[in-house]
DNA sequence: TCAATTAGTGCATTAGTGTGCATATATGCT
DNA sequence: AGCATATATGCACACTAATGCACTAATTGA
């Protein structure tokens, strides 16, 4: 006996109450890494980031990018340079809010 | 002026205080519809889970064994039947060690 | 033992992502 | 304007992950 549920209730329950695509963003080697970096570094330029890093500097700076849209770091722009810290408001909402609903979910 | 530090100490830090392959485990699309759908559903068989949703079943019992790898469900066997059902000791953990371990290096 | 049922596995295909190079764009400086 | 510097982007390639099909393994029941 099967509980009729339906997957596309999931789908809204997700979208609603954890921010996957934020957690996608942080989730990823080489992302996780940056943003620990930045963490412990304060605001930096591309190019002082990637200094730190083996990828290639475009590479860098994609990920960064990628993070910004979702809200891990933010981006400033100064002349031609482009600086990028922590996002600390946005990672640490998005950590409570998900660890929350979750554990309301779950009822425990 | 760059401020040496080091990537291999983020490697650590995150290893140390976020579970990334738990979350890698989690944030996937068809993954994270599996866990909502088995916390409201309880726990069901992989057929009976698979027959909702679209994808093979086979696809279904691979998400659901990688879940279990790392610790998002919990499996059980019953003469030639699997049974799935969501971990909520280690979802609730994981989320509120990452989310307090997080503000924590943030400091907010 | 044999057929039926349930789940796991091997394999090929497809889709998605990460990567580096070359180039383009934007900005600053002389 | 002309050149140097910093970043972004287009593109091709490599690598990983997801998927479905066919087959195998395990278990049940007649």
């Amino acid at each position: 006996m099967t509980p009729k549920y339906d997957p596309e209730k999931c789908r809204q329950w997700i979208e609603g109450n954890i921010d996957i695509d934020f957690f996608r963003a942080i989730c990823d080697p080489v992302r996780s890494e940056l943003l620990i970096f930045l963490a412990s570094s304060g605001e930096l330029t591309i190019g002082e980031i990637a200094e730190n890093f083996s990828q290639n500097r475009s590479v860098i700076s994609r990920h960064l990018d990628y993070m910004n849209r979702f809200g891990a770091v933010k981006r400033r722009k100064v002349g031609r340079e482009v600086f990028y810290q922590v996002d600390k408001q946005t990672i640490v909402t998005k950590f409570g809010t998900a660890s929350e609903n979750m554990k309301a979910l779950l009822g425990q």
